[in-house]
DNA sequence: CCTCTTTACTACCGCTCGTAGTATCGGGAT
DNA sequence: ATCCCGATACTACGAGCGGTAGTAAAGAGG
């Protein structure tokens, strides 16, 4: 699961890793190749084979694991969506000295919305309270 | 300027506004496709018009700007790269319901670094202090 | 006017993604 | 045991993008 990959996801694959995770979300995971289609259906109708090829090429790229279940695969989100974005997000300061990386976190806070402010505010506390024992633990 | 554009930018086209950028920094800025050339020729060395190609391509997703000087154009960076990071960002917690982005947060911070932490902390504090100001501003 | 630099236009190849057909295979019903 | 149905594997193809660059044209300087 490159790092690069989970960037460049299409169109329709990330339409069908959010029906994935939402499916998760629902305890209706893992889920085979026909459900996926059925709940992309309403909005995007295509046909069986699409949706297998390109849940196959999920499973290439990592992002998805499968089990056979009878005749059919089932699948599951190997990481979450959040886990994903956050991954994201850190990797748009990889590469950027101290400056840059405050100056772009100045930035990230500037365009936040007052939930995400509050939200942020309590994470972080919960964050650096953990800290030290994360600190340790790296050695 | 798509915001998917931006997120999908190619490995070249990436070196090149990396340049572009740092050039920027040095007041080096706006800057001729010859000089780009040379200063990735070190590590990248490219035919004259690969670069002049990418950088009209560059040009055309409107992440620089150019300038006619005398026969030759010169370029400069539309926004900077801590201001684009802090968009894309942004963009990765799109879509989530207000639970999801919390969770996405807090995985950030858990693999955030210490300075980062206190950078983060105090950037907060700046951006709550300008909070009610921008608030009112939105209406 | 000729030459050198720069630009504009065009091209090509490899890869990815959306889309799907065909062939095959395995189970359940008869 | 056989036939059928649904699932999977394999293959394919066209559009678009990104890396790479050649060629033609245009303009400035000698």
């Amino acid at each position: 699961m490159t790092r690069s990959a989970l960037n460049r996801l299409g169109e329709l694959e990330r339409a069908v890793m959010d029906e994935v995770w939402q499916a998760n979300g629902e305890d209706a995971c893992p889920i085979s190749v026909r459900q996926v289609q059925g709940r992309l259906g309403d909005a995007r109708p295509l046909a069986y084979t699409t949706v297998m090829t390109v849940m196959t090429r999920l499973l290439d790229k990592g992002l998805l694991t499968r089990t056979k279940h009878g005749r059919a695969f089932l699948y599951a989100p190997v990481t979450t969506r959040e886990l994903l974005s956050a991954t994201t997000m850190h990797d748009q300061l990889q590469g950027m000295d101290r400056v840059e990386r405050r100056a772009a976190l100045t930035h990230f806070l500037d365009h936040a919305s007052a939930e995400d402010l509050r939200d942020l505010r309590e994470a972080l506390d919960e964050a650096e309270r953990q800290l030290p024992g994360r600190l340790a633990r790296l050695g």
